[in-house]
DNA sequence: GGAGCGATGTCCT
DNA sequence: GGACATCGCTCCG
């Protein structure tokens, strides 16, 4: 391995359309920090969600005190409770005023698994696509719920979670349909690193 | 391996 | 009161 210089994804990274930001952050690497220890994933599946344009979006309704962070500036995390089960991790783009955000839907595991697993209530012979692959259980392994991580800013070093890239060139990008969704689901607005094995959903066969 | 479905909390109308 | 950016378990083939 060589080494690489890492660097944690600035606010201006996010400062765009979700629909050019969302394709930027398949590579980069979720880390949450717990004391020395680090829980780290590449990202190898997201989803972009607009604004009024786009009726599966929270933001479409307009603002209101859930969706408030899709508002705000970018490069903070909107978390939100789903199905009286799930946490999902959302980051807001473009400036404040107008919203829009990225869905984290895929990790690839690399640091912490065992902590992974023991989050997710898991053995060590487990499948670990189990640990990350879907945007609940992503949540559920790196520990991230409303009430810990709702507001928090992923631009700042002093944050215990925020996005970084190691320099790892670029992935093969494909775009699809969003997934799980009622409204707006033809567009084409799914980003997922072509061949990984971490991205939710169906085995992506290649060849 | 794939379709069907229940669980379960929060938000908004 | 209904919808919901999900998951894991059944049941069927």
């Amino acid at each position: 391995m060589v080494a690489l210089r890492t660097s944690i994804l600035p606010q201006s990274f996010y400062d765009r359309d979700p629909r050019l930001v969302g394709p930027d952050l398949l590579g980069k690497i979720l880390v949450r920090r717990q004391g020395r220890k680090r829980l780290t994933g590449r990202i190898v599946e997201v989803e972009a969600y607009l604004g009024a344009d786009d009726p599966a979006a929270h933001a479409s309704i307009g603002k209101t005190k859930r969706n408030a962070v899709l508002f705000g500036p970018p490069g903070f995390a909107y978390v939100y409770f789903i199905y009286g089960n799930h946490y999902c991790l959302n980051v807001s783009c473009l400036p404040a005023g107008t919203p829009g955000g990225i869905l984290f839907r895929a990790l690839e595991p690399l640091d912490g698994m065992e902590q992974m697993l023991n989050s997710r209530a898991l053995d060590k012979d487990s499948d670990l696509r189990l640990l990350t692959s879907g945007p609940g259980r992503l949540a559920e392994a790196f520990e991230i719920t409303r009430e810990r991580d709702n507001g928090k800013d992923l631009t700042s070093a002093k944050s215990d979670l925020y996005i970084t890239d190691d320099g790892t060139p670029p992935p093969q990008v494909l775009i699809t349909k969003r997934i799980g969704i009622t409204k707006a689901a033809a567009m084409p607005l799914r980003y997922i690193v072509e061949g990984n094995r971490f991205v939710s959903g169906k085995a992506v066969v290649s060849g």
